[in-house]
DNA sequence: CCAATAAAATGAACATGTTCATATTTGAAT
DNA sequence: ATTCAAATATGAACATGTTCATTTTATTGG
Protein backbone atom coordinates (compact mmCIF):
# COMPACT_ATOMS: atom_id res chain seq x y z
CA UNK A 1 0.00 0.00 0.00
CA UNK A 2 2.59 2.25 1.21
CA UNK A 3 3.93 2.74 -2.53
CA UNK A 4 6.83 5.86 -3.02
CA UNK A 5 6.22 5.28 -6.94
CA UNK A 6 2.87 6.78 -8.46
CA UNK A 7 0.20 4.26 -10.19
CA UNK A 8 0.36 6.40 -12.94
CA UNK A 9 2.85 7.25 -15.99
CA UNK A 10 3.12 11.36 -16.16
CA UNK A 11 2.99 10.78 -19.97
CA UNK A 12 4.18 14.71 -19.96
CA UNK A 13 7.91 13.48 -19.39
CA UNK A 14 8.71 10.46 -20.93
CA UNK A 15 12.08 10.23 -19.79
CA UNK A 16 10.09 8.92 -16.16
CA UNK A 17 10.45 5.59 -15.41
CA UNK A 18 10.11 3.56 -18.54
CA UNK A 19 11.53 0.44 -19.02
CA UNK A 20 12.90 -0.24 -22.35
CA UNK A 21 9.96 -2.16 -22.74
CA UNK A 22 7.37 0.07 -21.52
CA UNK A 23 8.94 2.99 -23.76
CA UNK A 24 8.58 0.44 -26.87
CA UNK A 25 4.79 -0.61 -25.69
CA UNK A 26 3.76 3.08 -25.24
CA UNK A 27 5.45 3.67 -28.70
CA UNK A 28 3.48 1.35 -30.39
CA UNK A 29 0.36 2.13 -29.05
CA UNK A 30 1.07 5.80 -29.15
CA UNK A 31 1.63 4.91 -33.25
CA UNK A 32 -1.43 2.62 -33.73
CA UNK A 33 -3.41 5.49 -32.73
CA UNK A 34 -1.87 8.09 -34.50
CA UNK A 35 -2.40 6.08 -37.55
CA UNK A 36 -6.06 5.07 -36.77
CA UNK A 37 -7.38 8.66 -36.09
CA UNK A 38 -5.82 9.15 -39.94
CA UNK A 39 -7.66 7.28 -41.10
CA UNK A 40 -10.96 6.67 -39.49
CA UNK A 41 -10.66 10.29 -37.68
CA UNK A 42 -10.32 10.69 -33.65
CA UNK A 43 -14.12 10.44 -32.47
CA UNK A 44 -14.31 7.12 -34.43
CA UNK A 45 -11.41 5.32 -33.06
CA UNK A 46 -12.29 3.79 -30.12
CA UNK A 47 -9.55 2.92 -27.27
CA UNK A 48 -10.66 -0.82 -27.51
CA UNK A 49 -9.55 -0.78 -31.19
CA UNK A 50 -6.26 1.27 -30.60
CA UNK A 51 -5.43 -1.32 -27.87
CA UNK A 52 -6.15 -3.95 -30.53
CA UNK A 53 -3.74 -2.58 -33.25
CA UNK A 54 -1.23 -2.32 -30.66
CA UNK A 55 -1.34 -5.77 -30.28
CA UNK A 56 -2.10 -4.94 -26.46
CA UNK A 57 -5.20 -4.63 -23.51
CA UNK A 58 -7.29 -2.09 -22.92
CA UNK A 59 -6.30 -0.96 -19.40
CA UNK A 60 -2.60 -1.04 -20.64
CA UNK A 61 -3.34 1.59 -23.16
CA UNK A 62 -4.58 3.73 -19.67
CA UNK A 63 -1.50 2.86 -18.26
CA UNK A 64 0.88 4.67 -20.85
CA UNK A 65 -2.22 7.63 -21.73
CA UNK A 66 -3.91 7.91 -18.74
CA UNK A 67 -7.02 9.38 -21.16
CA UNK A 68 -7.88 9.31 -25.18
CA UNK A 69 -7.13 13.14 -25.22
CA UNK A 70 -3.37 11.93 -23.79
CA UNK A 71 -2.40 11.06 -27.13
CA UNK A 72 -3.77 13.60 -29.04
CA UNK A 73 -1.01 15.97 -26.56
CA UNK A 74 1.88 13.02 -27.52
CA UNK A 75 1.39 13.51 -31.32
CA UNK A 76 1.52 17.81 -30.15
CA UNK A 77 4.51 17.07 -28.33
CA UNK A 78 6.21 15.75 -30.85
CA UNK A 79 5.35 17.69 -33.41
CA UNK A 80 6.88 20.89 -31.05
CA UNK A 81 10.18 18.90 -30.53
CA UNK A 82 10.48 18.35 -34.29
CA UNK A 83 9.97 21.92 -35.03
CA UNK A 84 12.68 23.18 -32.68
CA UNK A 85 14.93 21.27 -34.44
CA UNK A 86 13.62 22.79 -37.90
CA UNK A 87 14.06 26.05 -36.59
CA UNK A 88 17.59 25.43 -35.54
CA UNK A 89 18.71 25.05 -38.97
CA UNK A 90 16.92 27.56 -40.48
CA UNK A 91 18.87 30.42 -42.82
CA UNK A 92 19.16 33.55 -40.93
CA UNK A 93 16.92 35.29 -43.36
CA UNK A 94 14.11 38.07 -42.70
CA UNK A 95 11.85 37.63 -40.07
CA UNK A 96 8.51 37.19 -42.64
CA UNK A 97 10.68 34.38 -44.41
CA UNK A 98 11.40 32.81 -41.00
CA UNK A 99 8.01 32.81 -39.91
CA UNK A 100 5.78 31.05 -42.48
CA UNK A 101 8.82 29.11 -43.26
CA UNK A 102 7.94 27.56 -39.94
CA UNK A 103 4.53 27.48 -40.16
CA UNK A 104 4.43 26.06 -43.49
CA UNK A 105 6.67 22.99 -41.94
CA UNK A 106 4.57 22.51 -39.33
CA UNK A 107 1.62 22.38 -42.24
CA UNK A 108 3.51 19.73 -43.98
CA UNK A 109 4.74 17.76 -40.45
CA UNK A 110 0.64 17.39 -39.64
CA UNK A 111 -0.07 16.97 -43.29
CA UNK A 112 -0.90 12.78 -42.65
CA UNK A 113 -2.86 13.87 -39.46
CA UNK A 114 -4.32 16.46 -40.95
CA UNK A 115 -7.74 14.96 -40.41
CA UNK A 116 -6.66 13.03 -36.82
CA UNK A 117 -5.60 16.91 -36.07
CA UNK A 118 -9.18 18.49 -37.56
CA UNK A 119 -10.71 15.80 -34.95
CA UNK A 120 -8.53 16.92 -31.98
CA UNK A 121 -8.39 20.67 -32.60
CA UNK A 122 -11.51 20.61 -30.71
CA UNK A 123 -9.94 18.94 -27.53
CA UNK A 124 -7.11 21.69 -28.27
CA UNK A 125 -9.23 24.36 -28.05
CA UNK A 126 -11.46 23.39 -24.98
CA UNK A 127 -10.13 25.06 -21.89
CA UNK A 128 -12.05 22.78 -19.43
CA UNK A 129 -9.78 19.88 -21.12
CA UNK A 130 -6.52 19.43 -19.47
CA UNK A 131 -5.31 19.03 -23.10
CA UNK A 132 -6.41 22.59 -24.03
CA UNK A 133 -3.62 24.27 -25.20
CA UNK A 134 -4.00 27.38 -22.83
CA UNK A 135 -4.70 24.64 -19.66
CA UNK A 136 -1.87 24.84 -17.05
CA UNK A 137 -0.88 21.37 -17.59
CA UNK A 138 0.21 22.22 -20.91
CA UNK A 139 2.05 25.10 -19.99
CA UNK A 140 5.46 23.43 -20.70
CA UNK A 141 4.31 23.18 -24.50
CA UNK A 142 3.26 26.92 -24.54
CA UNK A 143 6.33 27.52 -23.19
CA UNK A 144 8.19 25.26 -25.94
CA UNK A 145 5.87 26.84 -28.77
CA UNK A 146 6.62 30.43 -27.91
CA UNK A 147 10.23 29.52 -27.66
CA UNK A 148 10.88 28.37 -31.21
CA UNK A 149 8.69 31.45 -32.12
CA UNK A 150 11.32 33.68 -30.33
CA UNK A 151 14.39 31.78 -31.93
CA UNK A 152 12.72 32.37 -35.35
CA UNK A 153 12.30 36.47 -35.27
CA UNK A 154 15.21 36.72 -32.68
CA UNK A 155 18.12 35.56 -35.32
CA UNK A 156 16.35 36.51 -38.31
CA UNK A 157 18.77 39.43 -39.89
CA UNK A 158 16.11 42.41 -39.24
CA UNK A 159 15.36 41.01 -35.67
CA UNK A 160 13.52 43.48 -33.63
CA UNK A 161 14.91 45.38 -30.17
CA UNK A 162 14.57 43.46 -27.49
CA UNK A 163 12.05 45.06 -25.95
CA UNK A 164 9.42 44.29 -29.21
CA UNK A 165 10.55 41.07 -29.46
CA UNK A 166 8.72 40.02 -26.55
CA UNK A 167 6.20 41.47 -28.06
CA UNK A 168 6.04 40.17 -31.32
CA UNK A 169 6.98 36.95 -29.77
CA UNK A 170 3.90 36.61 -28.36
CA UNK A 171 1.75 37.51 -31.14
CA UNK A 172 3.38 35.44 -33.41
CA UNK A 173 2.71 32.55 -31.08
CA UNK A 174 -1.00 33.74 -31.12
CA UNK A 175 -1.40 34.13 -34.64
CA UNK A 176 0.63 30.57 -35.35
CA UNK A 177 -2.34 28.92 -33.38
CA UNK A 178 -4.68 31.34 -35.02
CA UNK A 179 -3.16 30.20 -38.60
CA UNK A 180 -3.28 26.08 -37.19
CA UNK A 181 -6.52 26.69 -36.54
CA UNK A 182 -7.48 28.04 -40.01
CA UNK A 183 -5.58 25.21 -41.60
CA UNK A 184 -7.36 22.72 -39.59
CA UNK A 185 -10.57 24.35 -40.85
CA UNK A 186 -9.87 24.75 -44.66
CA UNK A 187 -11.81 22.60 -46.69
CA UNK A 188 -10.45 24.27 -49.73
CA UNK A 189 -8.74 21.54 -52.19
CA UNK A 190 -5.20 21.16 -51.25
CA UNK A 191 -6.03 23.61 -48.41
CA UNK A 192 -5.38 26.39 -51.02
CA UNK A 193 -7.11 29.03 -49.18
CA UNK A 194 -3.97 28.26 -46.66
CA UNK A 195 -1.54 28.48 -49.27
CA UNK A 196 -2.73 31.96 -50.09
CA UNK A 197 -3.08 32.90 -46.61
CA UNK A 198 0.15 32.69 -45.86
CA UNK A 199 1.17 34.28 -48.74
CA UNK A 200 -0.58 37.44 -47.10
CA UNK A 201 1.11 36.77 -44.04
CA UNK A 202 4.46 37.08 -45.66
CA UNK A 203 3.88 39.59 -47.58
CA UNK A 204 2.16 41.74 -45.10
CA UNK A 205 4.79 41.25 -41.94
CA UNK A 206 7.20 42.73 -44.78
CA UNK A 207 5.76 45.54 -45.37
CA UNK A 208 4.91 46.17 -41.94
CA UNK A 209 8.71 45.32 -40.65
CA UNK A 210 10.28 49.03 -41.17
CA UNK A 211 7.10 50.29 -39.51
CA UNK A 212 8.00 48.99 -36.30
CA UNK A 213 9.79 52.04 -35.43
CA UNK A 214 6.57 54.51 -35.97
CA UNK A 215 5.48 54.79 -31.99
CA UNK A 216 1.34 54.88 -33.64
CA UNK A 217 2.29 51.39 -35.24
CA UNK A 218 4.30 50.04 -32.50
CA UNK A 219 2.11 50.80 -29.09
CA UNK A 220 -0.94 49.23 -30.16
CA UNK A 221 0.94 46.01 -31.02
CA UNK A 222 2.57 46.09 -27.25
CA UNK A 223 -0.77 46.98 -25.87
CA UNK A 224 -2.54 44.17 -27.23
CA UNK A 225 0.13 41.60 -26.24
CA UNK A 226 -0.07 42.56 -22.78
CA UNK A 227 -4.07 42.56 -22.99
CA UNK A 228 -3.67 38.70 -24.71
CA UNK A 229 -0.64 37.64 -22.53
CA UNK A 230 -2.21 36.92 -19.35
CA UNK A 231 -4.79 34.66 -20.95
CA UNK A 232 -1.81 32.74 -22.15
CA UNK A 233 0.40 32.25 -19.36
CA UNK A 234 -1.83 31.13 -15.64
CA UNK A 235 -1.03 33.67 -12.87
CA UNK A 236 1.68 31.89 -11.45
CA UNK A 237 3.76 31.56 -14.41
CA UNK A 238 6.48 33.50 -15.54
CA UNK A 239 5.41 35.49 -18.44
CA UNK A 240 9.07 35.07 -19.53
CA UNK A 241 11.73 33.02 -19.25
CA UNK A 242 14.40 35.12 -19.37
CA UNK A 243 13.67 38.32 -17.03
CA UNK A 244 17.37 39.18 -18.10
CA UNK A 245 16.69 39.96 -21.21
CA UNK B 1 -44.06 1.39 -40.23
CA UNK B 2 -44.46 2.68 -43.25
CA UNK B 3 -43.87 6.47 -41.93
CA UNK B 4 -44.27 9.42 -43.52
CA UNK B 5 -42.83 11.94 -41.06
CA UNK B 6 -38.98 11.74 -39.70
CA UNK B 7 -38.39 9.77 -36.28
CA UNK B 8 -36.09 12.21 -34.78
CA UNK B 9 -37.11 15.81 -34.96
CA UNK B 10 -34.74 18.09 -36.38
CA UNK B 11 -34.08 20.60 -33.78
CA UNK B 12 -32.17 23.11 -36.16
CA UNK B 13 -36.23 24.37 -36.96
CA UNK B 14 -37.83 24.73 -33.66
CA UNK B 15 -41.02 25.38 -35.98
CA UNK B 16 -41.16 21.97 -36.85
CA UNK B 17 -43.85 19.75 -36.48
CA UNK B 18 -44.02 20.22 -32.99
CA UNK B 19 -47.40 20.09 -30.78
CA UNK B 20 -48.08 22.80 -28.23
CA UNK B 21 -47.53 19.88 -25.42
CA UNK B 22 -43.82 18.98 -27.43
CA UNK B 23 -42.89 22.79 -27.51
CA UNK B 24 -43.80 22.64 -23.69
CA UNK B 25 -41.59 19.66 -22.96
CA UNK B 26 -38.74 20.93 -25.20
CA UNK B 27 -38.48 23.56 -23.68
CA UNK B 28 -38.43 22.26 -19.91
CA UNK B 29 -35.29 20.11 -20.89
CA UNK B 30 -33.67 22.49 -22.43
CA UNK B 31 -34.35 25.12 -19.32
CA UNK B 32 -33.19 22.06 -17.09
CA UNK B 33 -30.13 21.53 -19.51
CA UNK B 34 -29.08 24.89 -18.66
CA UNK B 35 -29.62 25.07 -15.17
CA UNK B 36 -27.65 22.11 -14.81
CA UNK B 37 -24.83 23.24 -16.75
CA UNK B 38 -24.27 26.90 -15.20
CA UNK B 39 -24.39 25.22 -11.90
CA UNK B 40 -22.25 22.50 -12.18
CA UNK B 41 -20.60 22.72 -15.88
CA UNK B 42 -21.06 21.00 -19.10
CA UNK B 43 -19.25 17.67 -18.49
CA UNK B 44 -20.89 17.17 -15.10
CA UNK B 45 -23.77 16.79 -15.95
CA UNK B 46 -25.51 14.19 -17.51
CA UNK B 47 -28.32 13.33 -19.72
CA UNK B 48 -29.84 11.24 -16.72
CA UNK B 49 -29.89 14.38 -14.47
CA UNK B 50 -31.32 16.57 -17.02
CA UNK B 51 -33.76 13.88 -17.87
CA UNK B 52 -34.91 13.77 -14.36
CA UNK B 53 -34.89 17.79 -13.60
CA UNK B 54 -36.79 18.33 -16.23
CA UNK B 55 -38.89 15.40 -15.17
CA UNK B 56 -39.26 12.94 -18.20
CA UNK B 57 -37.37 9.90 -19.13
CA UNK B 58 -34.22 9.83 -20.80
CA UNK B 59 -35.73 8.92 -23.94
CA UNK B 60 -37.27 11.70 -24.61
CA UNK B 61 -34.58 14.37 -23.65
CA UNK B 62 -33.38 12.46 -26.75
CA UNK B 63 -36.78 12.71 -28.89
CA UNK B 64 -35.90 16.40 -28.65
CA UNK B 65 -32.27 17.06 -28.54
CA UNK B 66 -30.34 14.50 -30.89
CA UNK B 67 -27.31 14.50 -28.51
CA UNK B 68 -25.89 16.32 -25.67
CA UNK B 69 -24.08 19.24 -28.07
CA UNK B 70 -27.20 20.01 -29.41
CA UNK B 71 -28.04 21.26 -26.02
CA UNK B 72 -25.73 24.14 -26.14
CA UNK B 73 -26.27 24.32 -30.11
CA UNK B 74 -29.77 25.45 -29.25
CA UNK B 75 -28.45 27.74 -26.56
CA UNK B 76 -26.06 28.94 -29.49
CA UNK B 77 -29.17 29.62 -31.74
CA UNK B 78 -31.40 31.16 -29.11
CA UNK B 79 -28.74 34.21 -28.58
CA UNK B 80 -28.38 34.28 -32.10
CA UNK B 81 -31.99 35.13 -32.22
CA UNK B 82 -32.03 37.45 -29.21
CA UNK B 83 -28.73 39.36 -30.45
CA UNK B 84 -30.68 39.89 -33.65
CA UNK B 85 -33.09 41.57 -31.79
CA UNK B 86 -30.77 43.53 -30.09
CA UNK B 87 -29.07 45.01 -32.83
CA UNK B 88 -32.74 45.72 -34.74
CA UNK B 89 -32.96 48.35 -31.83
CA UNK B 90 -29.33 49.41 -31.40
CA UNK B 91 -29.24 53.23 -31.48
CA UNK B 92 -27.20 54.40 -34.92
CA UNK B 93 -23.35 55.34 -33.63
CA UNK B 94 -20.91 54.63 -34.77
CA UNK B 95 -19.44 51.15 -36.18
CA UNK B 96 -17.03 50.82 -34.03
CA UNK B 97 -19.40 51.16 -31.23
CA UNK B 98 -21.87 48.88 -32.54
CA UNK B 99 -20.02 46.57 -33.13
CA UNK B 100 -18.16 45.81 -29.60
CA UNK B 101 -21.46 46.75 -28.05
CA UNK B 102 -22.94 43.92 -30.04
CA UNK B 103 -20.57 41.20 -28.92
CA UNK B 104 -20.62 42.80 -25.23
CA UNK B 105 -24.28 41.66 -25.23
CA UNK B 106 -23.32 37.95 -26.53
CA UNK B 107 -21.16 37.91 -23.62
CA UNK B 108 -23.11 38.97 -21.11
CA UNK B 109 -26.21 36.96 -22.29
CA UNK B 110 -24.03 33.50 -22.31
CA UNK B 111 -22.36 34.72 -19.33
CA UNK B 112 -23.71 31.98 -17.21
CA UNK B 113 -23.54 29.33 -19.39
CA UNK B 114 -19.72 30.28 -19.70
CA UNK B 115 -18.86 26.78 -19.25
CA UNK B 116 -20.94 24.94 -20.95
CA UNK B 117 -20.44 27.17 -24.02
CA UNK B 118 -16.46 26.54 -23.21
CA UNK B 119 -17.15 22.92 -23.68
CA UNK B 120 -18.74 23.01 -26.77
CA UNK B 121 -16.92 25.57 -28.10
CA UNK B 122 -14.06 22.37 -29.31
CA UNK B 123 -17.03 20.90 -31.32
CA UNK B 124 -17.61 24.22 -32.89
CA UNK B 125 -14.30 24.33 -33.70
CA UNK B 126 -14.27 20.40 -34.74
CA UNK B 127 -14.74 20.53 -38.85
CA UNK B 128 -15.76 16.78 -38.63
CA UNK B 129 -18.74 17.49 -36.30
CA UNK B 130 -21.82 18.19 -37.77
CA UNK B 131 -22.23 21.04 -34.90
CA UNK B 132 -19.22 22.95 -36.31
CA UNK B 133 -19.49 26.54 -36.94
CA UNK B 134 -18.30 25.96 -40.28
CA UNK B 135 -20.03 22.85 -40.91
CA UNK B 136 -22.72 22.62 -44.02
CA UNK B 137 -25.11 21.38 -41.56
CA UNK B 138 -24.32 25.10 -39.21
CA UNK B 139 -24.90 27.36 -42.79
CA UNK B 140 -28.02 29.02 -41.56
CA UNK B 141 -26.37 29.85 -38.06
CA UNK B 142 -23.47 31.06 -40.14
CA UNK B 143 -25.52 32.71 -42.20
CA UNK B 144 -27.91 34.26 -39.83
CA UNK B 145 -24.85 35.04 -37.73
CA UNK B 146 -23.39 37.47 -40.37
CA UNK B 147 -26.96 38.60 -41.41
CA UNK B 148 -26.31 40.40 -37.54
CA UNK B 149 -22.95 41.86 -38.38
CA UNK B 150 -23.85 43.22 -41.64
CA UNK B 151 -26.43 45.07 -39.89
CA UNK B 152 -24.77 46.46 -37.06
CA UNK B 153 -22.12 47.64 -39.49
CA UNK B 154 -24.45 49.33 -42.60
CA UNK B 155 -27.02 51.12 -40.00
CA UNK B 156 -23.85 52.45 -38.60
CA UNK B 157 -23.79 56.49 -39.15
CA UNK B 158 -19.85 55.85 -40.63
CA UNK B 159 -21.39 52.97 -42.47
CA UNK B 160 -18.69 51.97 -45.43
CA UNK B 161 -19.61 51.53 -49.07
CA UNK B 162 -21.63 48.97 -50.24
CA UNK B 163 -18.35 46.99 -51.74
CA UNK B 164 -16.75 47.53 -48.19
CA UNK B 165 -19.62 46.55 -46.53
CA UNK B 166 -19.04 42.90 -47.43
CA UNK B 167 -15.68 42.99 -46.98
CA UNK B 168 -15.99 44.41 -43.66
CA UNK B 169 -19.07 41.79 -42.86
CA UNK B 170 -17.17 39.05 -43.92
CA UNK B 171 -14.06 40.34 -41.59
CA UNK B 172 -16.33 41.51 -38.60
CA UNK B 173 -17.73 37.83 -38.27
CA UNK B 174 -14.41 36.05 -38.24
CA UNK B 175 -13.83 38.37 -35.93
CA UNK B 176 -16.70 37.96 -33.68
CA UNK B 177 -15.77 34.12 -33.93
CA UNK B 178 -12.44 34.82 -32.56
CA UNK B 179 -13.47 37.20 -30.10
CA UNK B 180 -16.20 34.42 -28.55
CA UNK B 181 -12.96 32.33 -28.80
CA UNK B 182 -10.86 34.61 -26.87
CA UNK B 183 -13.30 34.95 -24.10
CA UNK B 184 -14.38 31.41 -23.41
CA UNK B 185 -10.59 30.51 -22.73
CA UNK B 186 -10.32 33.73 -20.61
CA UNK B 187 -9.91 33.00 -17.30
CA UNK B 188 -8.48 35.53 -15.49
CA UNK B 189 -11.24 37.04 -13.06
CA UNK B 190 -14.48 38.33 -14.22
CA UNK B 191 -13.28 38.18 -17.71
CA UNK B 192 -11.26 41.24 -17.34
CA UNK B 193 -9.04 40.71 -20.22
CA UNK B 194 -11.74 40.21 -22.48
CA UNK B 195 -13.00 44.19 -20.87
CA UNK B 196 -9.55 44.98 -22.22
CA UNK B 197 -9.81 42.96 -25.03
CA UNK B 198 -12.87 44.98 -26.91
CA UNK B 199 -11.77 48.31 -25.26
CA UNK B 200 -8.81 48.04 -27.59
CA UNK B 201 -10.99 46.62 -30.19
CA UNK B 202 -13.90 49.56 -30.30
CA UNK B 203 -10.82 52.04 -29.88
CA UNK B 204 -8.56 50.11 -32.90
CA UNK B 205 -11.81 50.29 -35.39
CA UNK B 206 -12.96 54.06 -34.32
CA UNK B 207 -8.93 54.77 -35.47
CA UNK B 208 -8.85 52.98 -38.63
CA UNK B 209 -12.19 53.85 -40.12
CA UNK B 210 -11.12 56.36 -41.54
CA UNK B 211 -8.34 55.28 -43.09
CA UNK B 212 -11.01 53.06 -44.80
CA UNK B 213 -10.56 55.29 -47.66
CA UNK B 214 -7.04 55.04 -48.02
CA UNK B 215 -6.35 52.27 -50.76
CA UNK B 216 -3.01 50.93 -49.21
CA UNK B 217 -5.20 49.80 -46.01
CA UNK B 218 -8.44 49.32 -47.86
CA UNK B 219 -7.38 46.82 -50.42
CA UNK B 220 -5.15 44.55 -47.62
CA UNK B 221 -8.68 44.23 -45.89
CA UNK B 222 -10.31 43.14 -48.80
CA UNK B 223 -7.57 40.41 -50.25
CA UNK B 224 -7.73 39.12 -46.68
CA UNK B 225 -11.20 38.80 -46.73
CA UNK B 226 -11.47 37.23 -49.98
CA UNK B 227 -9.19 34.57 -49.27
CA UNK B 228 -10.90 33.37 -45.87
CA UNK B 229 -14.31 33.70 -47.74
CA UNK B 230 -14.24 30.20 -49.31
CA UNK B 231 -13.23 28.57 -45.61
CA UNK B 232 -16.61 29.94 -44.49
CA UNK B 233 -18.67 28.84 -47.23
CA UNK B 234 -19.26 25.58 -48.67
CA UNK B 235 -18.44 25.81 -52.69
CA UNK B 236 -22.24 25.48 -53.04
CA UNK B 237 -23.18 28.03 -50.98
CA UNK B 238 -23.74 32.04 -52.13
CA UNK B 239 -20.99 34.16 -51.17
CA UNK B 240 -22.96 36.86 -50.99
CA UNK B 241 -26.61 36.40 -50.11
CA UNK B 242 -27.20 39.65 -52.81
CA UNK B 243 -25.45 38.56 -55.87
CA UNK B 244 -26.68 42.28 -57.53
CA UNK B 245 -23.34 43.69 -55.95
C1' DC C 1 19.46 -19.93 -7.89
C1' DC C 2 15.73 -17.96 -5.11
C1' DA C 3 12.96 -14.86 -3.03
C1' DA C 4 11.11 -10.23 -3.19
C1' DT C 5 9.96 -6.17 -5.20
C1' DA C 6 8.70 -3.29 -8.98
C1' DA C 7 7.10 -2.87 -13.59
C1' DA C 8 4.05 -4.44 -17.12
C1' DA C 9 -0.16 -6.35 -18.42
C1' DT C 10 -4.92 -8.06 -18.05
C1' DG C 11 -9.92 -8.00 -18.35
C1' DA C 12 -13.98 -7.45 -15.72
C1' DA C 13 -16.77 -3.75 -13.94
C1' DC C 14 -18.64 0.90 -14.00
C1' DA C 15 -20.59 5.46 -15.72
C1' DT C 16 -22.64 7.78 -19.13
C1' DG C 17 -23.91 9.15 -24.00
C1' DT C 18 -26.88 7.05 -27.36
C1' DT C 19 -30.25 3.94 -29.73
C1' DC C 20 -34.37 1.40 -30.29
C1' DA C 21 -38.40 -1.43 -29.88
C1' DT C 22 -42.35 -0.60 -27.56
C1' DA C 23 -46.11 1.64 -25.07
C1' DT C 24 -49.13 5.48 -24.11
C1' DT C 25 -51.50 9.64 -25.19
C1' DT C 26 -53.60 12.86 -28.26
C1' DG C 27 -56.45 14.49 -31.97
C1' DA C 28 -59.21 14.23 -35.82
C1' DA C 29 -62.35 11.92 -39.04
C1' DT C 30 -66.31 9.11 -39.53
C1' DA D 1 -68.26 7.35 -29.32
C1' DT D 2 -65.01 4.56 -32.05
C1' DT D 3 -61.11 4.05 -34.53
C1' DC D 4 -56.85 4.93 -36.33
C1' DA D 5 -52.72 7.40 -37.21
C1' DA D 6 -49.46 10.42 -35.53
C1' DA D 7 -47.21 12.52 -31.73
C1' DT D 8 -45.34 11.76 -27.32
C1' DA D 9 -43.11 9.01 -23.89
C1' DT D 10 -40.64 5.01 -21.82
C1' DG D 11 -36.77 2.26 -20.13
C1' DA D 12 -33.99 -1.52 -21.27
C1' DA D 13 -29.98 -2.41 -23.98
C1' DC D 14 -25.75 -1.00 -26.20
C1' DA D 15 -21.13 1.39 -26.99
C1' DT D 16 -17.29 3.37 -25.24
C1' DG D 17 -14.20 6.06 -22.06
C1' DT D 18 -12.36 5.02 -17.64
C1' DT D 19 -11.04 2.57 -13.27
C1' DC D 20 -9.27 -1.11 -10.56
C1' DA D 21 -8.19 -5.42 -8.34
C1' DT D 22 -5.50 -8.92 -9.94
C1' DT D 23 -2.05 -11.56 -12.47
C1' DT D 24 2.11 -12.07 -15.07
C1' DT D 25 6.70 -10.73 -16.20
C1' DA D 26 11.13 -8.59 -15.35
C1' DT D 27 14.80 -7.12 -12.23
C1' DT D 28 17.52 -7.01 -8.31
C1' DG D 29 19.74 -8.41 -3.79
C1' DG D 30 21.41 -12.18 -1.16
Amino acid sequence: MANSSPDTIDNISDNGRLTPKGQRTRLSILEAALTLFAQKGYQASTMREIAQAADCSLGLAYRYFPSKEDLVVALYDNTCSELRDYVAALPKTSMATRYTSTIRNAYVRLGPYREAFAAISSVTMDPSSHAGVLSDRMGYLRRQGIDVIRVVLAEAKDAPSAKDLETLTLLGYASYLLLLLFWVQDRTEGQRATDKLMKFVEETIGRLRPLLNVPMLAQPLTQLAEIIRPVFWGRDEACIPNPSV
